[in-house]
DNA sequence: CAGTGGTCTAGACCACGCT
DNA sequence: GCGTGGTCTAGACCACTGG
């Protein structure tokens, strides 16, 4: 049954045919997340059709983040939860969410609230400025900078990758060159006496690059959202960019209550 | 020259060091936008690989924005350049940016700012309320709500989806049943009696659906980033979600000054 | 080592845009 | 109508995971 048609007249190609009846197949629940589906050749016998078309079907939903992807371990249904984040409170509202002592930031408290368990793997560096940080924080490209490189894990898996860079001079002899997941009431930038006063964030939707599907753990050509918020101090000088970049996560700011 | 050679060991496949030469021969400038592509065929010649290798990496080098696609068309490297949107400004600036009687809203003013040319169609439409809608309403799927559907041009070219959703009992009887494109200053919620005192942005990274392909014009399976601002009048009830859609775009939040 | 997905080939036919 | 990209097939071989 469900059996698909010979490229008919007019109507959509035969791969996207199947990846639609699969893609209803697993969000109308018949699928759940943690099923493993038959294997190609099994799916293509089913459908009369070659194995590269069902390759092609499949392909499309590993991209749209549906389905895992393996050599040797099958196709399994993956669970579509995003997990949301708040940026916009990260600052604000970081005195009232850093419980002293607690050692949780505010990115690790968000994700207790929605009933997950964070953690998160820190590395301090130096490196040469990256074009797009060195643009933002006004100084030339390879110019060395202090990186403080993040992978945040939810439940164990990677979910999000948060590298913050600072001018040399501003991390020199503060917290900031502290190395591992250190946790500061009032914040990093605080504690090296340049009081963030000012942001502007930047959100695009993009392809990881093979470096960020390393260290997400990614199938080739995901879908990946970053974030990019360039920090500045009472002189209106760029102290910090954060670049934020994570897959199947929903960022959401709220208008300031009244 | 630049011959790559037959899937030697280890290293990553042909099709993908393919990719990675047309991405840097792209973006070094070497093909700059607007060039004209070298026909399948001839790459493969060139390459001395496969058609359906050569296939492979442009069909990457596609999804990830950087060429355009179509039968007959040849392939053409396409600009990257990312349109700068400022949600965050729509509402709180609306008054100084609407300049009254010059028939451009904020959208309109950020586009001419940016050096091009903006351009709206908008369809007045009575639909049952898609299920992300009606649960931001808090009204059952399925029940009848007005939407204002809008495809943003820039320079003529399609550039985002901007559709808006009211609950009927709001926008009966008031401006916002007024078709066409229509600029109100105030905006059109003033109009109807509910100031929006409060709203939630919740922003995602995900692939085109058929419907956003065919009105954006998008080859398939693109990337988009999706906005969705929920807004509350002053009895905190949800009056206006507005869905924005579009590729190549850069979403961006400044803080408040101080 | 059996089974699975990942890469690659060679060839066929179709649909569309351009000139 | 020619040249282009888009779909589809059949088959080969490889790389990895799991029992």
């Amino acid at each position: 049954m469900t059996r698909v048609k010979p490229s008919s007249a007019g109507e959509p190609p035969l791969f996207e045919r199947i990846a639609d009846e699969l893609r209803n197949r697993i969000g109308s629940g018949d699928f759940p997340p943690g099923t493993k589906l038959p294997a190609e050749q099994e799916i293509a016998e089913h459908h009369q059709v070659s194995r590269d078309t069902v390759r092609r079907a499949l392909t499309v939903l590993t991209q749209e983040g549906l389905l895992s992807a393996g050599r040797g371990q099958g196709r399994t249904v993956r669970s579509h939860e995003r997990l949301r984040w708040h940026p916009g409170s990260f600052e604000r509202t970081s005195a009232r969410k850093d419980l002293p002592g607690s050692g949780h930031d505010a990115w690790q408290a968000d994700v207790i609230a929605q009933g997950h368990a964070p953690h998160q793997d820190v590395d301090l560096m130096i490196v040469p400025a990256p074009a797009m940080v060195a643009e933002r924080l006004r100084t030339t490209p390879d110019t060395p900078v202090v990186t403080r490189r993040r992978v945040r894990h939810v439940d164990g898996e990677p979910h999000q990758i948060a590298d913050s860079y600072y001018p040399m001079d501003v991390a020199q002899g503060t917290a900031i060159m502290q190395p591992g997941d250190v946790t500061i009431p009032g914040g990093l930038m605080a504690a090296a006496g340049h009081r963030q006063v000012r942001f502007v964030d930047e959100i695009v939707a993009r392809m990881a690059n093979a470096d960020e599907r390393q260290r997400l753990e990614l199938p080739p050509v995901t879908v990946v959202l970053e974030h990019v918020r360039t920090g500045f101090n009472a002189e209106d000088r760029s102290v910090r960019v954060i670049v934020t970049v994570g897959e199947r996560m929903t960022i959401v700011y709220e208008s300031d209550e009244q």
